[in-house]
DNA sequence: TCGATAATTCGACATGTTTCGAATTATAGG
DNA sequence: CCTATAATTCGAAACATGTCGAATTATCGA
């Protein structure tokens, strides 16, 4: 699966496929319908047409669009008649919002303010 | 402030910053003593001397990334005499973790799984 | 099997990004 | 004021990305 030398190249990888406004936009229109313990029903199921609207690009730009977000592994899709579906596993945004709460959490112990050593007090 | 159009193109700015192995090395650097509650010591400051040596980039390399996170609001910086400190304020952490996990909360309710309407049964 | 619809791949071009070395600015200490 | 140190800006080269239209693949219905 992996083709990632280390965790960070994967993980900026993942950041750059949302680091341009189309694909944004995209990822953001596929999270709405995938919080976990909710159900898909016909409505929220979102084809390529669907994405193609929002955007004003043609359908080979999106599709490549679509396959930077695969390849980063932020979307998963699957073929469905004549139509692919699109969607984007909750763990995907569990994890990378685990990437900006665990500096947080793993801070070192918390110091009496009183105790000064302010930064760029200049 | 912003010089963007809309939040969209804010964010995307933000994940572009972090899209750079470079960068998001530079930033998990820095994000190692930012947590609310700790202090600065003078152990923990970082200054642009000490994230040179850990990339083996020229310095106007360097520069430019910490520009790019600057600019993207990832990062801040001040001049403590002949040295630049940088640090990554929490609220920054905060407000990107807040982004993937704000799809999870919204989500609609519950619908019962024996419900059926499963997806991608291809 | 043929045509229509949905999506992807390919090739090309324009635009951005990364990187460096050289020159420049800012600061501290003789 | 001069020098050394720390960092930034600038310009250029190499490389990567975004975009499109045209050609291709996949699927469904007649």
């Amino acid at each position: 699966m992996s083709n990632y030398r280390n965790e960070t190249e994967q993980l900026a990888a993942a950041f750059s496929a949302l680091g341009h406004p189309h694909r944004l936009a995209l990822f953001r229109r596929l999270t709405s319908c995938c919080a976990p313990g909710t159900t898909w029903n016909a409505s929220s199921r979102v084809c390529i047409a669907d994405l193609t609207g929002m955007l004003d690009i043609a359908p080979s730009t999106l599709a490549h669009h679509l396959k930077v977000l695969r390849q980063a592994g932020l979307i998963a899709s699957a073929r469905r008649g004549k139509q692919v579906e699109c969607w984007v596993d909750p763990n995907v945004l569990l994890n990378l919002s685990h990437f900006f709460l665990t500096p947080l959490s793993d801070a070192t112990p918390i110091v009496d303010p009183a105790q000064g050593d302010h930064r760029h007090d200049h």
